[in-house]
DNA sequence: CCTACCGATCGGTAGG
DNA sequence: CCTACCGATCGGTAGG
């Protein structure tokens, strides 16, 4: 008997559960990353568990429940960046969430991968939960921009667009990227900070 | 009797089926950029033109045939963008650039939006001739940076990050652009030309 | 979590 | 370009 036989049984039972949730929806957003929602069955997610199709729903809902905790879970890790920023110029702050934004897109690929490109297929009620998450995020940023022309350490003409700009450059990274590669996301981090504080009209 | 009644009978029958599969392509690859590839059925594509489901293999040999054209399409619009670039200084030449990818992929919004999203659904003898075409174009850019660090206008540690990181600046723009808003194309252009000279170094 | 099934829809084809 | 159809597969459910 391990330490966990002695957890009360409901709480025993939620966790359990968690960890299948959990085990769903990485083969889920591996799955959808590849593939595309739409062209990723019910059973091929249960294949992957070893499970029959039907099984899949004794843990959730509906196909576009997994697809929306994939796509709120990406939102939030991305949120986190912006919540853990650190005191400081604006120069270091920029630099700080292009380094963590970097780590999430690159540490979460495929569920970043969903994020980007399925959301949209999320009907309405879910859709507009994704779409506040992410309309925060980009204003977050935009304020960060709009920092550092206040501090005169940038000089950029619409704080808008230069945050549609740099998020455009970070996020494309989902396209290219393979984990394997010769790439860490510190160097990546490293590479892209200089652009991107150059962008901005800070001097690299 | 128009005038177009006078062409040899083949090359009217040609000139019309043109005309016919431009229909598909342009109403497939709306209906492709909205919902996606998978989740677009031919009957869906059918529909937009009033034809019935099974009428559209008159014309077309598969889905992923268009599919594929409708990709390889926005790929050569891609190319032509390069190919008509003018002499010049690297700065003149990187913000000519600029203004003609944006010009693409906002005047081909549906065509650029297909092509980003859904050319890796192709199968094996259509991907890898869509990758060289995305291949090319990106070295094609890594050398323009490149030259412009050679005449001593930009300052880059890595030109083939700085051109993956240019792209995706650019690139990005498909998922938020919408054609009736207060942005052109020109003004855009004019926006992001300055932050691409900033990012490479070249003092905005 | 499995077996067996539901109605709906899919891409594509034959024959005209 | 239409009608009528093919086998396959889809998301989801009932009953256990």
């Amino acid at each position: 008997m391990s330490g966990v036989a002695f957890l009360p049984n409901e709480r025993l039972l939620a966790w359990r559960e968690m960890g299948r949730i959990e085990e769903i929806l990485n083969a889920a957003g591996k799955l959808f990353s590849e593939r595309g929602y739409h062209a990723t069955s019910v059973r091929a997610i249960a294949r992957q568990l070893d499970l029959q199709g039907g099984s899949l729903y004794a843990h959730i809902e509906s196909k576009e429940e997994v697809l929306f905790q994939i796509v709120e879970r990406a939102a939030k890790r991305f949120a986190a960046v912006v919540e853990n920023l650190p005191e400081g110029g604006a120069r270091e702050r920029v630099c700080a969430f292009v380094r963590g934004h970097l780590r999430v897109v690159v540490e979460e690929l495929p569920y970043a991968t969903v994020f980007f490109h399925e959301w949209k297929f999320l009907s309405e009620p879910y859709k507009a939960r994704i779409r506040e998450l992410r309309d925060a995020y980009e204003a977050a940023l935009k304020e960060l921009i709009e920092a550092g022309v206040r501090e005169g350490v940038f000089r950029v003409e619409d704080p808008d667009l230069a945050a549609k700009f740099v998020l455009g450059a970070l996020n494309w990274v989902y396209q290219w990227y393979r984990p394997g590669g010769r790439l860490g996301p510190e160097e990546l981090g490293r590479v892209f900070c200089p652009l991107v504080l150059g962008a901005l009209g800070g001097e690299g």
